[in-house]
DNA sequence: TTTTTGTTATTTGTATGATAAATACTATAT
DNA sequence: ATATAGTATTTATCATACAAATAACAAAAA
């Protein structure tokens, strides 16, 4: 039930259908959605958590700037895509994976148990395998990515799984979208590769070259205007 | 009330005062700290949030396994920063500063406005300040970083300001600890140059060098094991 | 008129008690 | 030994009351 709320509640501060101050009360809420007082006041704390709410006593509760949204929180990250999707977002995302993810394969290409090396493997043959039409693609796409991260044996990096795979689901979506791409699997391969052989460095420009071609079909998006972002978001 | 037994917990929880299925119930946690079950049932959802908690019927709230825990969440990195430092986790945030920040300078050099760019350069006038013993060096380094990352335009980037600033005031204790290392004025220069002449890849390198420097720090903290780190945590 | 001060009403914060729902544990029957 | 039904424990939700904070307003003073 407070998971519901904080459903509704999220998505409907991300649509943007509360300006400024015109947010309502706990009591409205409760009334609105037909929940207790408790329930309420739970989900607003967790928005608040999130950096989308405030509350104070006699002004009520607030909406938050979208500066201080956390958008390294999936919940919000998700909503966002969802329901404000924007090539500028996606473009914004894809600047941060481009700092992390390099990072994170030269990071594996040193530390990858045995154990984690085959993960990525798997992951690269249920690209392959998806690419002859047997297996979800964007699945694998992201079963991959995970697993390079998960083979960091950092726990920032292994922390970032769900957001990566949170946001691959639209972006992946999107940029196939955008000139009928799809992942390469060579470009993953080479990844694979450096890592198996533990060439850090390697590894890391193997990933940037995959991010530097992703970033560019987002830019081609984001030059292309909205009115395909608004078509793509179903 | 509800912030101070979130901290409390926070801080119990890191410290391992509850192994594994020890957790006190709702009835228990509001007893011992003389707070109505709102207040408990609120500090235990945020915790919940933040990855440390589970609750379940019958079985009560759990400590979750340390994987699950959200380190990127400021709260959390400071309870394990106070509560629970070691030279490994140091090594770990530096490793992933060492993929977000070299990406972070690139991206200023291309995006920094006049504003941003002198902010940056406020914080280098600050840190050569300190150095001359006037004013207060960590807050100057914390000030030069987080200009950087405001100055990207890149909402992601720019939300990591108070998780790397939470970090930099132990870390930057930690390394200057260890061979009364203070970061160095011309390095920091550099970066700044690097990006007021719109030079990326020069950024990126300058930024890159900063912390390759800092990481030699900590790991050579880290090979001195956990006797100093102790000792240091005051 | 402007500023200060005090009052009031509104809204969140906290406390308490009661009921519902979920589920680990136990006893029983097969 | 296994399956089933019942029981007890704990969180989840609801309802209500009161406390605390404060924005808005009014009155008084400068």
């Amino acid at each position: 039930m407070t998971e519901q709320l904080l459903e509704s509640l999220g998505q409907a501060v991300v649509a943007g259908e509360f300006d400024g101050r015109s947010f309502p009360t706990e009591a409205d809420i409760s009334q609105h959605y037909g929940t207790s007082r408790s329930v309420t006041r739970e989900a607003v704390k967790m928005l608040t958590a999130k950096g989308m709410l405030a509350a104070r006593p006699r002004s009520g509760i607030t909406t938050q700037p979208q500066e201080q949204w956390s958008l390294l929180d999936p919940d919000v990250l998700r909503w966002m895509l969802e329901r404000k999707f924007s090539y500028e977002l996606l473009r914004h995302f894809t600047e941060m994976r481009l700092g992390l993810e390099p990072a994170a394969a030269a990071l594996a290409a040193k530390n990858a148990s045995p154990e984690a090396l085959r993960t990525i493997e798997l992951g690269l043959e249920r690209m392959a395998a998806a690419e002859r039409g047997d297996g979800d693609h964007l699945a694998a796409d992201i079963s991959f990515h995970v697993a390079i991260l998960k083979a960091t044996g950092n726990p920032f990096y292994m922390q970032l799984d769900e957001l990566i795979a949170t946001a691959l689901k639209i972006s992946i979506r999107m940029t196939n979208r955008i000139k009928g791409h799809t992942a390469s699997i060579p470009a993953h391969r080479h990844v694979f590769d450096a890592i198996r052989a533990g060439d850090s460095a390697r590894a890391g420009a193997a990933m940037n070259s995959i991010l530097t071609e992703v970033m560019a079909l987002v830019a081609a998006g984001d030059k292309n205007g909205t009115r395909r972002a608004k078509r793509a978001r179903v």
